[in-house]
DNA sequence: CGGCATTTTGAAAGCTGTCAAACCCTGTGG
DNA sequence: CCACAGGGTTTGACAGCTTTCAAAATGCCG
């Protein structure tokens, strides 16, 4: 299923890819299929400014080390990378595509617990087991680390610590305002949201203007902002007719009245 | 509002307590009125076991330092901890009673991102300035401790932030199940999830069988299920009449079929 | 160009929310 | 100790948003 090419690879972060240069000369292996495609309009997830931060915690040394211990896989749109109780034996950068983290009820019910793109983590937190399952919503490429490894490393940087604790203490705020939204917003304000979020994340990562992609199916989306598919599509064209977004092909849209976004997802609209 | 006692007393955690003996006698002050009584049944949060866990990291030393920058709070029912977009001064650890974090709306509309008791940490996370408001339920104590002072005696202990990040860690995944609650249980379910999560952890401290105590107001746990006052009271009633619970006085809630309320907290019911 | 999955649209039902009133418990004052 | 006031809780009736079920339309991929 789960491809993986040779151990010692480029690095995802761009700091250790950087500093990686200076050794020997890197292996850039042609991407799979799809994945430069899709990595370039990649939005969603923690962002690659955390991911970057978190590199620049490490000395030259260290990410050498890093780097030697990176397995790089490439996920297929779909696959999973990983499934909650499994035994939590690596952590994980995203190079490209995007996940999807979400949790599940017995009887199949979903809920999208969040995006990621590249640069993002995941598996950190793990104690033991995974406790949610993560699939690729696109094809994807992942850089795998051995745990231990990875927590020995981390142990060795002083700084490190504190960067994966800014990471949660991020992961926790975002996590909150998702509840916010869940518990509190109606499904135009959580539609509004979720456009401004991915917005914002693409611009962060160097996309244009009020043009927004959407990798993912309605139902994914459904299954973040607790509604169905069916409203998802709904209010997505109410938004349309209002004039405020514009459906466009290839999964875009794009933001024709931001300001009008962000009033009805402050609430008031 | 906030009554402050002297700046040297003594610490929340067990641990620090105990370390902190062999030392100066330590003054205990007589708790504020009710907040005994609340704390004896005192229920929910991220558990005493992670306060625990937290201060077992510290060296005899350390918790000497920790103990001598504490300053402790006494909040009256109802009345502000901490507000969103505070300059984030203080890291706080409950002692007795209940708080409820929380998010809102301008409209007003509020989401409870959850209650903190005996034990637990609060305002950790915050970089800058407090990313959500805390508020007494019921009268309460609190340890307040300078956020800087504190953060240096983090970086001296290296078993501390990895203490940091575990209770971090937790509280991601506490989000997420949260997050699966609001976006796809039905009201019966969230009822269900909640009446256990608050067994759980009274029993945790200690409370007997099963009896659970809410000391929330209906409009606090509405606000933390994303339901409303209403929905919250014919929900339990109706559980009342199936025979699931009993509703006793002083907030009390006699369990009568934990196994069945079970089957309806995984969705089967 | 055809087949299939996804998305959109439609109609109706359901769960939860809203508004309002009755009830109860708690704490207070006589 | 009991009556009373007040807020919180419960109950009722109804409305509304979202879901559900179903079918049409669209878009993607071979």
């Amino acid at each position: 299923m789960i491809q993986i090419s040779s151990g010692r690879d480029r690095l995802a972060c761009t700091a250790a890819r950087a500093a990686a240069q200076t050794g020997s000369p890197v292996n850039l292996q042609p991407p799979p299929p799809t994945e430069d495609d899709v990595s370039a309009v990649q939005p969603c997830g923690g962002c690659d400014v955390r991911a970057h931060s978190f590199c620049s915690a490490l000395r030259a040394v260290e990410l050498e080390r890093l780097a030697d211990m990176a397995e790089r896989l490439s996920l297929k749109a779909g696959e999973a990378l990983l499934r909650r109780e499994e035994r939590a034996a690596h952590v994980f950068n995203i190079t490209g595509g995007l996940l999807r983290v979400s949790r599940r009820l017995d009887d199949g019910r979903r809920q999208v617990v969040g995006f990621l793109g590249k640069g993002d983590f995941l598996g950190f937190g793990a104690t033991g087991t995974y406790g949610f399952d993560a699939e690729a919503v696109t094809a994807a490429s992942v850089c795998r680390f051995d745990r231990l490894r990875f927590a020995a490393l981390m142990e060795a940087s002083p700084t490190m610590e504190r960067r994966l604790l800014c990471m949660a203490s991020d992961e926790i705020r975002e996590g909150q305002e998702q509840q916010l939204l869940l518990g509190r917003r109606t499904a135009e304000e959580r539609i509004a949201c979720f456009l401004l979020n991915i917005a914002k994340r693409q611009r962060r990562l160097g996309a244009g203007e009020g043009t927004v992609t959407l990798p993912m199916g309605r139902a994914d989306i459904a299954d973040h902002l607790g509604l169905t598919p069916e409203t998802v599509s709904r209010t997505l064209t109410s938004l349309k007719v209002e004039g405020v977004i514009r459906l466009e092909p290839a999964a875009a849209v794009r933001l024709l009245q931001p300001r009008q976004l962000e009033a009805l997802a402050a609430g008031h609209g």
